[in-house]
DNA sequence: CTGTTAGCGCGTTCAA
DNA sequence: TTGAACGCGCTAACAG
């Protein structure tokens, strides 16, 4: 267990420690000579300086944290592979965060960053998140933010989302056109704002085609599976059972196709599905599903730039914008065709 | 922006830095009445003492990396899961880095993981790792690391894995009970632990049933994913096709299940699938498939456990250790069960 | 019970 | 072109 430092370095070469710090950064203050000398020690004995103690000079720590409610979600897990392979390119260290979608948890965790971990964050709000103070602090102690999907337009930084009221539209018209008449939409939490886009949609797509919407085909689900369940088993054995649902993330019509299969329900015949769903496993195995797919890994990549671009150019804050990634429409029929590998 | 300090609430409250830094700590040291004094000024201001500084002077960083080769992989994303929360849970913090199955990228965050930013490591090892010395000299420096599912059993320290053997075992014998007879076992690497072991519970079900092996149905799939396509592809159009597959990992599990499709194969009639996978929504979705799941959120607490536990006992390394957990077989009658939610 | 001092490992003056 | 000295913010040893 060999712990290196300057100081050894230096000692070993006969040269100061200022010296083999700038060396290593290839000061032009230094002699090629010198740096040579530094440098094949210092590969030679595997060394690197230690980020801790150059964070605390440097006041930037080349690290950033990523909060999501959820990781085994393959949207986040899609986002975060972006955001990992821009971090690595650029430089950054990456630390995680799941909130399990607990308003507390995510206060918690914010204030725990206020330490000076980090130089900035990526973040995805939970559903249950109000108040925003929480983020605002991190904000005033210097720390850059920038949100992806699930967002809060309450807060002045940059947003990457997707065309939400634009696909909740496509989806709703895709079951029109594939003839359903009474379509449900099943939210999440109206106060995300991934939900109400969609939700947008949703209604704009029925007002488009002259149908009337039925308060009680918009079925609000709760985080909890159960709850879920039962609300959607609920809206399925109604008298007046609707022929299309419109599940507004993937977790949803998990349930939902599960409610389908328990009441013997036939898709598509009986019930048509569409659910927004990054599983392309979900499109492959299951030819009754049409599903919306958006570029997440894309997302994270977008995200994690426009953080880095401002961390690197040592801006004080981000400006608000809003930056909007088109999603995919994978219709039911198409699902077995070109869109196979993962 | 305010960025506070030890000096500064010390300033304010009239009192020396290293009695705010006690108070904070809660030493026995300082009197009730300055604990209080210092906490709630610390409280108002939001203060947190930054951690670097921290580090830098206790020699312990209170962090951990975790080394995987994907992320939008459930098994991985899963495994996540649990060490995050026992990480929260113990007041670790979890630096994420992706190899994407290279072992270029691996060693180099080995490297540059050497520099004192980390306590431990948790890993999952490349297909493409044959050699380990980037993993020594790790170890070397004093980091801890203990290894889940892909593991090297080269190196000495922890190692928590699932039953692969006897999981192989079950699911060949599941396919042989369900009528098949010529089997293909579908390998994405020879030298990755969790494949061989499997493939070893493979050719023991063959044996068991006294059924011969046949060379040709052990198809060796990369990581390349057409070049699999292309492979399983052609094992399926040979002339002697298989009527029972066995893939030894989720993805190529949806790589045969496409060719399949591509093919008009019927599953299971005209061919048996069994898959390692933990998308509960595969199970779902797919009556014809019957899987194997891994107990993958307990495998990364079980792993974050034992790391951290050598950690706060400071202890220089980890003895070698087999932790095995059990996989579960979902088999594809009971997969519309109650096995449901996600 | 509280304060003074030293130093973790590094980068950055400034002087030589 | 190099080196000595200082301090980032914190904790630990020691003194009072």
């Amino acid at each position: 267990m060999t712990k290196i430092n300057l100081k050894i370095l230096a000692h070993e070469l006969g040269v100061s420690v200022s010296t083999v710090s700038k060396a290593l950064q290839d000061s032009y203050e230094i002699s090629q000579e010198t740096k040579d000398k530094v440098r094949s020690l210092a590969r030679k004995l595997n060394f690197q300086p230690n980020p801790y103690a150059s964070s605390l000079r440097r006041h930037q720590t080349r690290t950033i944290a990523v909060i999501v409610p959820e990781i085994a979600n393959n949207f986040f897990a899609l986002a975060i592979n972006g955001i990992e392979s821009i971090a690595q390119e650029k430089g950054y260290h990456v630390l995680i965060y799941l909130t399990h979608d607990s308003y507390e948890k995510e206060k918690s965790i914010c204030e725990h960053l206020q330490s000076g971990r980090i130089d900035g964050v990526l973040m995805s709000v939970t559903t249950e998140t109000q108040e925003y103070e929480h983020i605002a602090k991190l904000m005033d102690k210097g720390i850059l933010l920038v949100f992806f999907d699930r967002v809060r337009h309450e807060i002045e930084t940059a947003k990457v989302t997707t065309d939400d009221f634009v696909s909740g539209l496509s989806a709703t018209e895709h079951l029109i056109q594939n003839g359903a008449k009474r379509i449900a939409y099943l939210s999440l939490s109206p106060n995300l704002s991934i939900d109400y886009k969609r939700k947008a949609g949703y209604l704009e797509g029925l007002h488009k085609y002259n149908i009337s919407q039925a308060p009680e085909l918009i079925v609000e689900c709760t985080n909890n599976d159960e709850e879920a369940y039962q609300r959607i088993k609920a809206l399925l054995t109604s008298p007046h059972r609707p022929d299309g649902v419109f599940a507004s993330v993937e977790k949803l019509a998990t349930i939902a196709y599960a409610v389908c299969q328990e009441l013997s329900l036939q898709i598509p015949q009986d019930v048509k599905l569409i659910c927004f769903s990054n599983l392309k496993i979900a499109a492959l195995l299951s030819p009754s599903l049409s599903t919306i797919t958006q570029p997440a890994f894309e997302i994270g990549k977008e995200a994690a730039s426009i953080l880095f671009q401002h961390l690197d150019r040592k801006r004080a804050s981000i400006p608000n914008e809003n930056i909007v990634l088109k999603s995919i429409l994978v219709p039911r029929a198409s699902s077995q065709g070109e869109t196979l590998m993962i």
